[in-house]
DNA sequence: TAAAATTTTTAGATTTATCTAAATTTATAA
DNA sequence: TTATAAATTTAGATAAATCTAAAAATTTTA
């Protein structure tokens, strides 16, 4: 079996992999894992010799086939008990990130099977990411700018790609917070705003805010 | 915090004093804890560092009260996986205890409370092991043999007092095994037997036998 | 394309939890 | 009450994951 940290850092250049393509850089796992260049240097060798990455100094890592299998597997697991922390113990899902960091390295396959059955199969967890099924296979995440979604299409806010404070504050203001599901039912000609359904409320929100709000389109129920 | 091993010291610890009063050896824990007599000295060091122990040279070890409420809250949060394993997850009761020994040690207080909550505020787990309310208050659990049980009351077989082959083949024809609940409906004045009832089954057995059957008496339901 | 800046790796330590083998202390028994 | 046995501790190593500082490789800039 893999160490915790061997888990985390799998994770982590799965997900770096994911953002841009190409290899996953040394530095930028050292920021990810909240670790040192030197640290990660360390790793790599040790998940290269286990087989679970290519490696070649300098150049930077690609994950195996059976590294790429093995992240999938504690992300479906972090996915899964975050449903579960949400859905049964009435977290909040701002709540629970945390404590699926440690949850996802419980070592029972069964175990997961059972949860995900007890959670009724969901295929996106409480941020709206997708959860992979047994065989690793899932729907990939949709994320687009507000203004850029389809009308009649209902997705959740997942990210703001302008972290300053007036822009975080105005959001708070609106409700437009991470999580809420939103729709698009029109824009407006005159100054390109746009307006939007959030639960039943009604909202209409300029182009600048519109263009700083990422959302996770959502493909299926 | 406390490591994960640190915890299942505490908790071997306790375990141990509450089977025979006076202090815990380090044989005895480095046997519980499938680890070396030397590398249990190297650790009870440590505990003693942090106040957890009372630790003389070659006199053996106490908890202290800080020592002994954490070993009560691994324990809390243990039972409280196992009851969730089985009720909700249809886990057998022989199938829990090793994915409770990991889950035992996932760190968030709320969590705790929550879990208890979703799970209605169980009294015992799924082996009759009373389970600590959120300030470490529990009833104990009372073991007796199976032949020394007021009619009337159920309880639940926790173990046995002869360990041969022949003894636990018998058993196992009977469907006396641990974990299942039963209840004295009488004595045999002639040979002593007793009898009870399985489930709905109606069983008579050896007073030899009864008198190796370990129960732990059901106080509350 | 050569110098400067950046990124990455190596070298050498540290911390935690182990181990084996040897020394020490305590308990048991002749 | 000494000798023997058992339990416990110390000494010295090892493996995993980390660190800092220095060296090496790569990329960028002028
Ligand atoms: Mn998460
Ligand atoms: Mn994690
Ligand atoms: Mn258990
Ligand atoms: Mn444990």
């Amino acid at each position: 079996m893999h160490s915790f940290t061997e888990e985390n850092y799998l994770k982590i250049i799965y997900h770096l992999s994911q953002a841009d393509t190409g290899t996953v850089q040394t530095n930028a796992i050292a920021n990810g894992m909240n670790t040192k260049a030197a640290s990660v240097t360390d790793m790599l060798k040790k998940l290269a010799d286990k087989q679970l990455i290519d490696y070649i100094k300098y150049q930077g890592v690609t994950l195996t086939e059976k590294g790429k299998a093995t992240a999938i597997k504690v992300i479906r697991k972090h996915r899964l008990w975050e449903v579960f922390l949400v859905d049964k113990l009435k977290f909040r899902w701002d709540e629970v990130h945390d404590i699926a960091e440690e949850l996802e390295h419980i070592n029972s396959p069964i175990l997961v099977e059972r949860l995900d059955d007890f959670l009724g199969f969901p295929k996106r967890d409480p941020h709206g990411d997708p959860i992979p099924d047994r065989d690793g296979n899932f729907e990939p995440s949709v994320n687009i700018h507000l203004h850029e979604m389809p009308q009649g299409k209902t997705g959740i806010i997942i990210g703001v790609s302008d972290h300053s404070s007036p822009f975080l504050i105005h959001l708070q203001k609106l409700g437009l917070t991470i999580g809420v599901e939103i729709e698009i039912t029109g824009i407006t000609d005159y100054d390109g705003s746009v307006e939007l359904l959030m639960n039943t409320k009604q909202l209409n929100v300029s182009k600048k805010v519109a263009q700083h709000i990422l959302v996770n389109l959502q493909e299926t129920i």
